[in-house]
DNA sequence: GAGACAGTGATTACGTTCGG
DNA sequence: CCGAACGTAATCACTGTCTC
């Protein structure tokens, strides 16, 4: 049964622009006068002699996506006359223009899948990322964000319609592409809040193993209150996960901060009840620390033009 | 990162129903 | 009767997830 079947695979019967062809050769050289009649030479069904003579009706723009018509099957005429007859001619063609892709580059499932409008996501999120095209060829392919936008461009330009294919054809494994997708598909509230070189395929990850624990709206939820880390000096990848994740950091207690002179004329000593918990934020502190320096020490020569401009006596200067 | 595996949708091949 | 449309079981291909 499995061997009768595979069979029928490759056998080239099975392509409706060769079977409509040996169809009309029998009918002009008076071999049959019906579908009926040519269906025990020919050894197809009637349905499939039906839709394969169907495929000659369809218009140009839509034959003209496949790569080689003679591999149309009569299943794809039967999935584009469906969705025409659902849809309507004046959709299905406008998906056509729209989607952009070059003629003669796409297989059966890549062209079922401009017609059904399923091909559109890949332009909209290439259009979204607003990157010159050749730039996103040229990009080593180590961030989520590079990845994805390779894939949508080859999903485009038909160079392939599945995860599977773009993984051969780019050899890199298929879990990373896929996840490099589904991370940038995620909400750009969630996103932002991490730099493009900061949303690492491991950072990644993580995120969409939040989305599945939490759920998008929950994920969501959490996200809009937290400050990016391109806003704030020191912020760390490490820790928005750790927020997001909601982890119980327990009440903050902030009177019991201290910061004392240590042993040596370069220590600080902070004092806190949760010493770990102030350690994960250090490099957000040490940011602000400089901050702070940086507004309240300030260069000789600043000092000396403005007690140039305003006559004032050194005396009475911050030092 | 690679491989295994289950779930899901696509494809194939054939059969049945319906309208002219 | 003929051709078109629709239904279905078996199989294939792809995906997401898990484990190592």
């Amino acid at each position: 049964m499995i061997g009768k079947k595979r069979a029928y695979r490759f056998l080239s019967r099975r392509s409706c622009w060769r079977l409509a062809m040996l169809y009309r050769e029998g009918l002009a050289d008076g071999r049959w006068t019906t579908q009926l009649g040519a269906l025990s030479t020919l050894g197809v069904s009637q349905g499939d002699l039906s839709l394969a003579l169907q495929l000659e009706k369809l218009p140009e723009p839509i034959v003209d996506l496949f790569e080689d018509r003679i591999e149309i099957s009569s299943h794809t005429v039967r999935v584009i006359r469906h969705t025409i007859i659902h849809d309507g001619l004046s959709t299905v063609l406008s998906r056509v223009q729209r989607s952009g892709v070059p003629s003669k580059t796409l297989s059966n499932k890549g062209v079922l899948r401009v017609i059904k409008g399923q091909a559109l996501g890949s332009k909209k999120m290439l259009r979204r990322s607003g990157q010159d095209l050749e730039k996103i060829v040229a990009r080593p392919l180590d961030l989520p964000a590079h990845i994805a936008e390779r894939y949508y461009l080859g999903v485009k330009q038909g160079e392939w319609d599945s995860f599977s294919a773009c993984a051969k054809a780019l050899h890199i494994s298929r879990r990373n592409i896929s996840d490099a997708v589904a991370i940038s598909e995620l909400p750009v509230s969630i996103r932002h809040l991490f730099g493009v070189q900061a949303l690492t395929l491991c950072v990644g990850r993580k995120l969409l193993a939040l989305k599945r624990e939490l759920g998008i709206d929950e994920l969501l939820l959490r996200a809009l209150c937290k400050e990016s880390m391109l806003d704030v000096v020191g912020r760390t990848a490490d820790n928005i996960l750790l927020e997001l994740n909601d982890e119980d950091i327990g009440p903050l207690d902030l009177r019991r901060v201290r910061i004392k002179k240590g042993r040596g004329s370069n220590r600080l000593v902070i004092e806190c009840k949760d010493a770990a918990l102030l350690f994960r934020y250090r490099h957000e502190m040490e940011g602000a620390i400089h901050k702070v320096l940086r507004r309240r020490l300030r260069d000789p020569e600043s000092f000396e033009v403005i007690r140039d401009s305003l006559g004032t006596r050194r005396s009475v200067l911050p030092r």
